[in-house]
Order: structure tokens, then sequence, then C-alpha cells
DNA sequence: CGAAACCTTCAGGAATTCCTCAGGTTTTGG
DNA sequence: CCAAAACCTGAGGAATTCCTGAAGGTTTCG
């Protein structure tokens, strides 16, 4: 297991109390350090006396707009990624427009297990956190460029197939049942009837199984699973 | 056997005095060790100063919220895995989103099998608790794999084939009668003259049976027996 | 708005598993 | 030693479970 000697620290400047707390709540789970803070002012104080590793800015604060917040950042050689929040909408084309270097933005109301992802995804691009792959026999699955791949060769996997895929891969030498596999893929908290589980494994199996030792097993009657080859 | 030196803890965080008896006994019935505590504020006193392998946490507390409890811990560096409980529809956008890394979520009212169950696959992710194997001579089940092998190699079982093994395995040196097997393993609440359990017995001991020492004895006019070999 | 991508259901067919039956083998008791 | 009881085991049809392609519906994206 990896000693974190110090965690990735993000600085998230909204207006809102609540925004502040649910962001701030998301990403601490996740093991990043976050300060929170009001207005744009401080937040350009924070960022030019402490190291700050990115930051999630709104772009309606009360004293500075937030792309004043980063163009003075940049110019005063900050280069860290900012992921902007805005009300859908109002400044969407702005948006598109000022975010190109690197940066991202999404638009409130927005999932916050979205944010926390494109956070991670921008540390990680960044080098301040580590990549994240799952990796069984010759398919990769990496959680960064949300890409498979099977013996060097990228495949595409739709949204579904990858959480299933996703699902099985983190549960190595564990047999998923089919309950576990329609409660974590789909929403599904009861036990209807249904072929879609098979249907998916099977596309799965099509994209990602080659051949030789097949990746997913049938355990019978229970659910599948994937082993460890020798 | 095994000497187990020292249980699983488990703090389960709950203001409601029945949720806290009903988790608690289950997890203690499942040879677990259970603290159960009323508030956010001891339980991160508790967390702080002895060991605790995992925690069940109610989201709604009267002093801190349990996301917030989880952020403090996080923060002081525990990193057990955590299974939050909600009521159903409240919160569950936010939970999904805070409970990626690992954690877990059940929402009230839930079945108590369930959650026992959830808080056995966390404990073991973390290597607190052992997988489930029975293991006689060079046989070994493992019940989370739902795999069977024979002096280390591969054996494949029928679902039933399975049961039955399971059964007589979970039973190593007393007899099992006839009766508890068409019991336990077939639904038949009634003896009838079926030669099904001779059937399976003998198809087991093929597959699994092999050679020098017979594994599985039949004990006449009883049953089966699974004999520890010295 | 239209096209593309994706999700879901359904149904036929394939594969596996179950279970009865019947004949053989071993054990027991007198 | 013999007969009866108990057990073993292979075979095959029935039942269950799983696979997979196709088609229709929904969502997403430009």
């Amino acid at each position: 297991m990896l000693l974190v000697v110090s965690r990735p620290k993000v600085l998230v400047v909204d207006d809102e109390e609540n925004i502040r707390f649910l962001v701030g709540s998301a990403l601490t789970v996740h093991e990043l350090e976050v300060i929170a803070i009001d207005n744009g002012a401080d937040a350009l104080h924070h960022v030019r006396t402490e190291r700050v590793d990115a930051l999630v800015l709104d772009i309606n604060l009360p004293d500075i707009d937030g792309f004043e917040v980063v163009r003075r950042l940049r110019a005063s050689g900050w280069m860290g990624p900012v992921l902007f929040l805005s009300a859908r909408g109002t400044t969407e084309d702005r948006v598109r427009g000022l975010t190109m270097g690197g940066d991202d933005y999404v638009t409130k109301p927005f999932a916050l297990e979205e944010l926390v992802a494109r956070v991670q995804v921008a540390l990680r691009r960044t080098g301040k956190l580590e990549r994240r792959e799952l990796q069984v026999g010759d398919v990769v699955l990496d959680d960064d460029a949300h890409e498979v791949r099977v013996a060097g060769e990228p495949v595409h996997l739709t949204p579904t197939e990858y959480k299933l895929l996703r699902l099985l891969l983190s549960n190595v030498g564990r047999v998923v049942t089919r309950a576990q596999i329609l409660d974590s893929v789909w929403e599904y908290h009861f036990d209807g009837e249904s072929a879609i589980v098979e249907t998916f494994i099977s596309q799965l199996r099509r994209k990602v199984d080659n051949g030789e030792e097949e990746l997913i097993r049938t355990v019978r009657g229970v659910g599948y699973s994937v082993r460890e080859p020798r």
C-alpha cells in the first residue's frame, strides 16, 4: 500500500455555503485536501502564498469574476488546472471560449460524482495523483482515460459495458452475483426477471474476451467472475 | 482449527436505539465485535482512540452529519471502510456522489443479512477478515470465488454438487444423515425413496475424491461423513 | 430536427444440469 | 455361504439456465 506523504490540495471557491460544503465533502471523502473560500480576492491570495494543486472555481463571485481570477493567476505563473462552475445557460459560450488551455467546466446543477471525477482526472494529468488502472491478463481498464485496452489495443465500450467490466475487474477472484450486478450497474433493487445482464455479458465477451482463456467465467446459478490467470 | 486472536471491530453509529440493537445483534452473531454509539462526536473520539476496522454510519445524526464524520476521520488518517445508512429517497444523490472510494451505502429499510454481507465483504477487502474457505486434506472450497480446488487444481462442480460438498465439508468429523442432506441441499422435507443422494455422492467422489485416501466415507444405514485426515 | 449511439426486451436455440431408473456391487446378518 | 438390504454408478430424457441476434425504443449529440 502506498504511503501518501501529502495529498493533492484543491481550492474550492464559491460564495454559496452549500456548494462549498457539498463539493468540499465530496473531494475530502476522495482523499483530497480541501480549502474552501468564498471570494476571489482571498482565493488569489491563497494560491499565491501556498501550494495549490487544482482550483474549483465559481464564475459568479461577489468580488472578482472567476475568469479574471484565473487570468491573474496565469499572469503570475500559476499553471494548475481549473474547473469552472457555472449556472446553466448563462455563460456557457463564454466558458467554452475561455477554458481551452486544459481547463474544464461543469454547469450547475451537477452530479458530485462527475465533478470529483473531473478533478481527479485533472490532478492525474498534472501528475499530482497516481493513475488508476485495473488489469487482469491482457485486459486493462484505465479509469483516467476511461478506456479499455486488450493486448494493448484500445477497445470501445459503451458506458454500461464499461461499468459492468469495471465491477467485474474490481472483484477479481470473487463471484459477482446477478443481484449485485443489477444493483451496482443498473439501479434495480428488486430481482425481476430480466435477461439484461446476460445480454451485456455477452457483448462484453465479444469485445474483451479474446479467445484462448476465457476472462469472464459463468458461475451457473450464481453469477459471473473474473479469475486471475496463472 | 484457527485461534482467532481478535475479531474485527465494527463501530455502529445511529441515533435510533432500534437500529443499533438490530444491526449490532446481526453483526455479533456473525462473529464481529461491535461497539454501538448514538452520536457523531463520540464516534469520532472512539475511532481516534481505539482500533476500529469498519464503520456502519447513519447519515442523519443529531450532532455531526455522517459525511462530516467521515471527512474528519479521513483527515486524521483513518482509512477503514464505511457503510452509510440513509433513509430512502432523501439523500440518495448525495450519497452516490460521496461514496465512490470503496465505501458503500444501503437505504433504510434494509435487509439485515445484506448489511452483514456487505460489512463482511468490506472487511475482507481490507484484509481484516479471512476468505471464506473450507479445507480438508487437499480439497479447498472457496466460497468467495465459488470455486473448488483439489491439490491446487480447479475442479468444476455443478450448483447442486457444490451445495452438497459444502454441507459435508462444514460438518467435518460428523456424519451427515441422508435426511439432513435432502433437507439442506434439496428442499425435500419428506424421506421418500430416492437414490438422488447416492447419485450425487457418486459424482462428487469422481470429481473430488482422488484416489489414495477416500474423502467421503459412507456410514452405512446413516449417511456420509468427511473426516479430517491425519 | 435528424442521425447515431445506446439500452432493453424478446425469443429461439444451445448448453448444462437435474433426476429417475435400472442393473450391478458391496455389506450385513443369520 | 446365502439372501436381503444398502449402496454405487452409468445412461438418457426432461427441465433449467444461459447465450445471442434482432428489433424497437430512448437518449444524446451535432
